[in-house]
DNA sequence: TTGAAAGCGGTACCAT
DNA sequence: ATGGTACCGCTTTCAA
């Protein structure tokens, strides 16, 4: 039996081998009760015999869906986002849409590209800095069921958020205990939703122990690189206690610094990060838990939510917000405990 | 100006609100030059006027073509996978085709989730252990283009893969050298193409070496917690020298049990993984570094052509495989270095 | 229960 | 340069 370049069968030849119409088939092969047993039968094995699989775009021009839905990220570097990308594909696939990806970081038209994939779905969840609100307000606009994650909210449309703000001023507040009174944050707030947010907080945490935060290092990135180049700058100035970064991958470039530096963590300086990556838990640093896979998840739950909304012409909900809880994880990079518990 | 749901505009209302016909639009549209500029820019102006964009499954029906390719992982933890489908992303879009990405790990049926897949793309790249070899071989038989990442070739069909055998060899002579004898390799060869080369590889160089290497511990996952709980039996029991697993989470979830074991890393035991995760670095983990973004970028390249080659009716190209190189990074983990160099 | 036929929304060939 | 129209492959009335 040669392997042969079978292509692709279509309905009409499965309805010839099977002496049936295709209406019959299309109805045989999708368990309509319409067919008869010993039909539905013969229908199928000409199926099989043919190697015979509906064609994709044929299925969605007729039925009018894409049985798909995608999600757009800033881009994928880092552990976060592959947690959130899997939570989100079981959740996804449990309602079984498939899942299409879009990373919009070194491209010249992110919103033109969110666009064309608007066009390939029936749901869209976008992520963080990826695309401007007016985009996020178009699209929603069109109808298309949206739901915003990590990201700022915009009217009308539902967020999932991680809490940013809380967690941040426990963190300012867990630092000030450990005696630490000169702390800069590092990171940018105008460059990302959950950066001003835990910044917002992490001022609002000294404030209350009347301690002052100075104006943050802006840097471009949130990568290690970025974080390293920072932290050189800063040990070489009047440095401070502690440094508060804006996220994991930050905090463990500072830490490559210090040691660089030939100095220690956290006597030197006092570090903390925002994540939980694997790497925070081996290099001892201080950070905050995101439930990251719960994040995809609910995103996708939302999104079927909406799309079987929009396609049983229910009554429309308005606008959902969730944030989502965010946990301290304490470790040895915040500083030594001086004092012994009895 | 109320928000309204304009739904989708279709082309024949583009054509009426610009006076023309279908067809003069299509071509306006994609910037045909047997159109006027005239006509074309009423066109375009009545498109936007009307938010068009025109249908993707319609077009995908009649172009035949789907602008899309997917890439199946057997999961996305850890942070191997982002990279790869960062790359994956970066040069897929760089061809103009959407990411379908689908995971096959808790799925009741992997093989009809990735055929369903294959009917919604115009190219595959299959992972690791996802799908048998059948399943591969069917897909590739209906003329699919299909590439094969980070698995065992299956005849005909397109291979990328990161070297294992070479540098396993290396690592277990490294390891040699350090004056370790008694070695263990975690993780089950029969369960990953992967794993199984890596375990091959070290077996050969210990044997250069005269160092014979016991049956492996069969490790059901890759998981930091399987290798925790099989570094938990292991010291109780006649302690190795040195464990070489099969990757970075494995050995990190060892070095986590020798830590709550009280005994140190490499004094007690030398531990090293593969994958050169972010977090090895900050563990001082002896482990092997692949080339994930530039894996994923190949498979895409590679599928690409694959999908020209077919759209063109050129000649179909035989099979390729490639074996992108991989690099051992030394760190602390894998022994004390005794001699001082002079 | 089954079949005929009208879409679904485009593309592209054939005339004009 | 444009328009008319035959598909692309499937779903879904409407009749029989």
């Amino acid at each position: 039996m040669a392997m042969k370049a079978l292509s692709k069968a279509t309905i009409y030849q499965v309805a010839q081998l099977a002496g049936v119409s295709i209406a019959t088939v299309s109805r045989a092969l999708r368990d309509s009760d319409l067919v008869t047993r010993e039909t539905r039968e013969r229908v199928r094995a000409a199926a099989q015999q043919l190697h015979f699989t509906p064609s994709r775009p044929a299925r969605s021009l007729a039925e009018g869906r894409h049985a798909a839905n995608g999600i757009v990220f800033p881009d994928l570097v880092g552990p976060y986002y592959a947690e959130v990308v899997l939570g989100y594909e079981a959740a996804a696939s449990a309602a079984g849409s498939s899942v299409l990806i879009l990373t919009t970081h070194g491209r010249r038209d992110p919103a033109a590209a969110v666009r064309e994939l608007a066009g390939r779905v029936d749901g869209l969840t976008v992520m963080g800095r990826t695309v401007d609100d007016d985009v996020v307000g178009g699209i929603a606009g069109t109808g298309l069921p949206v739901v915003l994650l990590a990201r700022d909210p915009v009217p009308g449309v539902d967020t999932v958020r991680a809490g940013n703000a809380g967690t941040a001023r426990a963190l300012a507040e867990h630092l000030v205990e450990h005696g630490h009174r000169t702390i800069t944050f590092l990171g940018d707030p105008a460059r990302s939703p959950d950066v001003a947010g835990r910044h917002a907080g992490v001022k609002a945490g000294l404030a209350r122990a009347g301690v002052e935060l100075p104006d943050p290092v802006r840097l471009k990135g949130l990568d290690l690189e970025s974080g390293r180049r920072a932290a050189e700058r800063l040990l070489t100035g009047a440095r401070p206690d502690a440094v508060i970064c804006a996220n994991d991958e930050v905090a463990l470039g500072v830490l490559v610094a210090v040691e660089e530096a030939g100095l220690k963590v956290p006597e030197d300086l006092a570090v903390t990060g925002w994540d939980d990556l694997l790497a925070a838990r081996f290099a001892g640093l201080t950070t905050v838990r995101q439930p990251m896979r719960e994040l995809g998840a609910t995103a996708a739950r939302w999104l079927n939510r909406r799309i079987s909304e929009a396609t049983e012409s229910s009554e429309r909900t308005a606008a959902r917000r969730r944030i989502l809880p965010t946990e301290l994880v304490v470790r040895r990079s915040c500083g030594v405990h001086k004092e012994v518990r009895s």
